[in-house]
DNA sequence: TCAGATAGGGATAAATTTCTCCCTATTGCA
DNA sequence: TGCAATAGGGAGAAATTTATCCCTATCTGA
């Protein structure tokens, strides 16, 4: 893994936030698994842009930051399932808020995005 | 400045406002010029840990993506004020929900952080 | 018997973001 | 006269993130 050299600096909320949410799929996967789909092969499914081994980095921090849990049934071929943990589910509406957002101004966004190119 | 390689998806309303927002000190630029910080050289007072040429960069995106405005005043040393446009100023309560978020959960937040770096 | 599904890590390359240092210009102040 | 403040861009390095490719293992079904 990678090791960071630079101290991340945790002095407000949005810092903090940051810590946990800032990662490209990170939002989209959290969402995701709010939504049902837990098992690793249908998160890379419903985001086929990313690569697996970003997901599995990504979905590893999200449990190191006790946002989901990772359950492994011993069984063959094997099965993992991911679940909000308690705390993971006080965030899901402020990715709410966000999607949100995001759909209301959709045409507005995709027009300033791609002219900024 | 450094062309892209990979097109961004912007399929849903999370991919939307992932574009706008997604850089290191963009949410933090968009809180403090709607908190009235809106000279370039107090915005660097306020977050010493960027360098100048980066928050730069943002705020010229962040103006690119029509959530502020960039007004220069003809005088001698410059001055330059950011606003937030009318269309900025909606996203300013899901910043703030992201905020308190994160300062809900500060003890916890910072718990996890540190012991994942 | 061989391909495909399942889960995921290692090594390395590529892409992207951020940082550092340097340069331009003008005015006021010591 | 020389330095600080003001605003900001260029070049190139460093840090970080993401992508690509390859390997392990086992069972199911064609």
């Amino acid at each position: 893994m990678y090791e960071k050299k630079v101290i991340p600096n945790l002095n407000c909320g949005l810092d903090l936030i940051g810590e946990v949410l800032y990662g490209k799929w990170k939002i989209r996967l959290l969402w995701f698994i709010h939504q049902g789909h837990k098992r690793p092969s249908e998160l890379q499914r419903k985001i086929p842009d990313a690569s697996r081994r970003v997901l599995n980095m990504q979905l590893n921090e999200l449990e190191k930051h006790e946002l989901i849990t990772r359950k492994i049934y011993p069984v063959v071929p094997p099965k993992v399932e991911y679940s909000l943990t308690e705390f993971g589910k006080t965030v899901i509406p402020v990715i709410a808020a966000l999607g949100q957002w995001g759909d209301e101004h959709e045409d507005r966004l995709r027009d300033v995005i791609l002219k900024s190119l």
